[in-house]
DNA sequence: TCGCACATGTAACGCGTTACATGATTAC
DNA sequence: GTAATCATGTAACGCGTTACATGTGCGA
């Protein structure tokens, strides 16, 4: 038996959603879990050539005469078993890197103002990511209210609200210190 | 000139707290930014080689006659200016990889006990930490009350207890629901 | 006709972890 | 005496990103 990687069961779930082509895979990604999860291009193709070769999807080519060329995938059998048994075992903890978490610990070797500079910018960022956080949030709330994804879509987005809510109040309170 | 990896950062920067062996560094990654940051020692040890070898930090062997093998580094002027010009570039953000909250987001594919547990894991992970930042905090701020590198180790503890706190009560509040 | 979005893939390179190799010292 | 900790390193492997290569369809 092969041994798959995060990316196999990434790509196997966004399938368990619906059969899709590489491209919607990759935009599925970026537009619904890039807030705790992403894949690169070289990964994802190779990934799903993988996938099908062994059995856990299919491959449909859906290009209508004339049409661009478009693969369509489809989770079988063998695949929904996988994602399940990979579904059951307790999560990994990755290592976790935030760049600008690291230099604020090293902040006392530069100026006050470069600090406050990166942390002007979590917060920016953090506002950003809360707004599409919460228009993504009535989005789906509407759009997938039949769905039994809804609530454990609702779970990932309320888990990046309140990172983001926590991230805006740190930076806030900091900022809010070094302006007295 | 060379260019240096985030690695080769994270040892100047470590080494701008003071002088330390590999092994040191290492454990100080661990002990200190351990909630942010990870270096792995095959990571560690070829980067120190080449950090010394341009002149970023020097190497002075302290072993006492017969006992085992210690390499102090240190940082040089050199390597301070390549810290200093590091920090005031606007930190990069990188990919964030989180299999629990992936998991959770294929949550319909499995049952509703696998996707409790999961989240009992992330409270009690959650838990755990803050327990340890709290204490942390404690420590840092009786033992390094005169050290310039205070304010922002206390930065960067504080964003730890935010965001583990946060975590706490995203996973309590699903897991009231659940109860129900 | 130009550029963008659609669409699929490969190659090269560097990053990061794990396991391995070695050996001294200390605590039980 | 044996296990844990101190201490330094290397090798192998897989992961992940970036850049490249190629081509279609559509709108301005």
């Amino acid at each position: 038996m092969i041994k798959l990687n995060k990316t196999h069961y990434a790509v196997l779930g966004m399938l368990s959603i619906c059969p899709m082509s590489g491209y919607n895979i990759r935009q599925m990604i970026k537009q619904s879990i890039g807030n705790f999860w992403s894949e690169s291009d070289g990964q994802l193709y190779p990934a799903l050539a993988l996938l099908n070769k062994h059995g856990y999807v299919t491959c449909k080519s859906a290009n209508k005469p004339g049409a661009r060329e478009n693969k369509i995938y489809t989770l079988t059998d063998k695949g929904k078993d996988e994602l399940r048994e990979w579904l059951a075992l307790t999560p990994e903890t990755h290592s976790v890197r935030n760049e600008a978490m690291l230099k604020l610990f090293f902040g006392a070797n530069t100026t006050p103002e470069i600090n406050f500079d990166h942390i002007e910018n979590l917060r920016y960022q953090a506002k950003a990511m809360l707004a599409q956080l919460t228009a993504m949030r009535k989005q789906l709330i509407s759009e997938e209210k039949d769905s039994a994804h809804l609530p454990y879509w609702l779970m990932c987005i309320d888990h990046g609200i309140q990172m983001n809510e926590a991230r805006l109040s740190w930076s806030e309170s900091i900022i809010n210190n070094f302006k007295k």
